[in-house]
Parts: C-alpha cells; structure tokens; sequence
DNA sequence: CTCATATTTAGGAATATTCCTAAATAAGGA
DNA sequence: TCCTTATTTAGGAATATTCCTAAATATGAG
C-alpha cells in the first residue's frame, strides 16, 4: 500500500477522488500519459485497495476507499508513533496529550 | 519521501529509531541482509530526510528525524482529508471535529 | 450482427530498485 | 605507523517499475 502511494501520479489520483469519484477516461484526461499507462495506475491503487471500482454502462467509475486509507494512515502513525496533533491546518492547542 | 516508506526494512528501521537512536550495525543486526545493503536503506532514508546522522567516534547514530516524519503525515492527511481521529488506538470521543 | 466508445490486457524497451561481494574510508589505540 | 573496528562506496546481476503502441474486451445503439 506504501508502494501504491509511492508514485506521485497516483497520489495525485487519490486527490482527485477524495473531491468526487470520476471514470477512468476522466481521471485519465488530467495526466500525460496514455490511457494503458493510467489503467495500469488504477489496477495499483485497485490491487491496494485505496480505490473501488463500479461499472455504469461502458464506463468504470473509480472511487476513493476511505477506511482503507485511514488504516495506511493509522499504521503510519503507530509506526512513528505521532499522536495527530500536528497533522492539521492550524493545531490550536493540545488535547489531553499526556507525553 | 513516499518513495523511502515503500520499502518495508525502511519502514521497519523507522520503527526501530522511534525507540530511540542506535548505531548502522545495531540497526543493521536487526535484519538478514548484509551492511552494505543496509547502509544503502540508510541512504536512501536520510535523502527523504527521515533520519539525521551524527559521527561519535567510529560509529554513526541515527536518529528518527521526527518533524519530517509529521510533514509526511501532515500531507497524507490533506491529500485525503483525514481528520486524523480514526488513526489513534482509542479514539474515545470526537474533539472539534466539525465535519 | 455491426459499429462506436470506453477501457483493458499483451508485449516490450528504458530505467530504477534491491541485493550481493570486494574494496575503500574514517577513527582510535598500540 | 600499523592494526582493528565501523561503516561506506563501487560495480554488477536479478528483478521490478514505468511507459509506450497495438490489439483485445465490454457495453450499448442502430
């Protein structure tokens, strides 16, 4: 899953899908690249679980898994051991964080 | 960045210096691969910047490079727009969150 | 069935990653 | 200086990633 977000195409991806989920030629129409080359993108970030997929009619549309993302990012942050405060726009004040 | 966490032995060393700061050949004990190779993930964490490296005597200590690792995080979350509440390990009850 | 549209799979070239062994460098002690 | 310890750089092989063009598949309209 790390490796999924390791390629800056495809985190821009998920940026796209966290406003609204998007068919594939739409997502595709936003990068340089070929259509194979953005199909095999989405089949990372699908075999990653960071998106779903649901067909309508002839086009797929893509949508952003949010739990699953919230698990990378919860794994990341057990990793480092960061309690969140500092990840925010403006961390006002601490919470009850007892160091 | 991203590209230094695809890695798990990079991962797995990031794990080990949030415990605290321990010498290449303490780090590299930790895992089967030679020091060469091990010394080559340190490189590649220290070009992310998650690791600060400091001679004492013939030995180097590294250290997690904590405010890096935030800015990490910091931008997974806006990429994804993740308040950070589902990540701690008991989230009792919501803060400010105003959704 | 045939055609057009949307998207994928197949195959392959260029490049990057990952790991190794061997050799080099850095620092300190005898 | 010479030796030992700690760690790195150098060079290279195996594998993986990334991108392309061409061809295949899926769906719906006529």
């Amino acid at each position: 899953m790390f490796q999924a977000l390791a390629h800056p195409v495809r985190r821009d991806i998920l940026a796209l899908l966290r406003e609204h989920a998007r068919s594939a030629g739409e997502l595709a129409d936003h990068f340089p690249y070929s259509k194979p080359t953005m199909s095999g993108h989405f089949n990372v970030l699908r075999d990653a679980d960071l998106v779903t997929v649901e067909r309508q009619g002839t086009t797929l549309i893509y949508r952003l898994n949010v739990s699953v993302a919230e698990d990378a990012l919860a794994g990341l942050m057990s990793l480092l051991r960061i309690d969140g405060e500092a990840a925010g726009a403006a961390p006002a004040r601490k919470k009850g964080a007892k160091p």
